[in-house]
DNA sequence: AAGTTAGCCAACCGCCACCGC
DNA sequence: TGCGGTGGCGGTTGGCTAACT
């Protein structure tokens, strides 16, 4: 490793972890002698045990000037939102746009605050069959009856499912798109390479009259190309 | 009061682009 | 022109704390 090169040459082992408050006193006195850079360097001539990878994060996300902590302005999360909409996850991007902000600060603020608006308003807007027609749902618990469901019958779930006796999980494709782990968004790529976008109809599994789970699934999903089964693309990563 | 869950945030990881040799 | 070193970036993780049961 490149960043390690620092303390390992000389036999030391990286620190990790949090900073402690005279490693940051002694980060300031060297970005201040030898500027905000050569990380590397830095790291090297400070005797910091940490790489300079390490340094140059804590630099910009904690110790540098002008560094605004704490609660996001309600026009600071405007201008997250519409920027956020124009360029996506560009982070640092978006966090040139809020001196005193990090790219860190707005992708936490981001994920904890404002994705969840999204979220509501995305099921807002939800239009099953018509946006994303293609649709799956994992229902937990008893699922007994047939159900086709399209853009003109769709209803939400608390109207299809009968809540007092089904506990159930609905798993759209817009989740799919917030969730990020590498196998979800292969998963939600594949879905939409796989399949055409006016494949709508949701068949739930006939037979299924027990307690345990049971999946009901898009109609495209076939018995030759089901999701379990497919093709060797979508579950390797390499 | 103790255990569990959810929210938050600092820090790490891995990939990629750039630059100098 | 290829290669190694470095910085920048986005995604992810882990630990702390508050809220809830």
């Amino acid at each position: 490793m490149a960043y390690e090169t620092a303390a390992a040459m000389q036999g030391e082992s990286l620190r990790k972890g949090p900073w402690h408050e005279e490693e940051d006193e002694r980060l300031i006195t060297f970005v201040k002698l030898l500027g905000s850079r050569r990380w590397d360097y830095v790291a090297r001539v400070s005797g910091l045990k940490r790489s300079g990878k390490s340094c140059r994060l804590r630099w910009l996300n904690y110790l540098r000037p002008n560094i605004k902590h704490g609660h996001i302005s309600a026009e600071e999360e405007k201008i997250i939102l519409q920027l956020h909409e124009r360029w996506g996850n560009k982070w640092s991007m978006i966090a040139r746009k809020l001196p005193g902000r990090t790219d860190n600060e707005i992708k936490n603020y981001w994920r904890t605050h404002l994705r969840k608006k999204e979220m509501i308003q995305e099921q807002e807007n939800f239009q099953f069959g018509r946006d994303n027609g293609r649709q799956l749902f994992l229902f937990q618990g008893e699922c007994s009856r047939v159900q086709n469901y399209n853009a003109e019958s769709y209803k939400p779930c608390d109207d299809i499912l009968d809540t007092e006796n089904r506990s159930y999980e609905a798993v759209g494709q817009s989740d799919f798109n917030l969730t990020s782990s590498p196998y979800e968004t292969r998963l939600s790529d594949w879905i939409s390479s796989e399949f055409p976008s006016d494949q709508s109809e949701i068949i739930s599994q006939e037979d299924c009259n027990s307690t345990d789970s049971c999946y009901c699934y898009p109609s495209w999903v076939s018995q030759e190309n089901d999701l379990w089964g497919c093709s060797d693309s979508l579950w390797n990563m390499e």
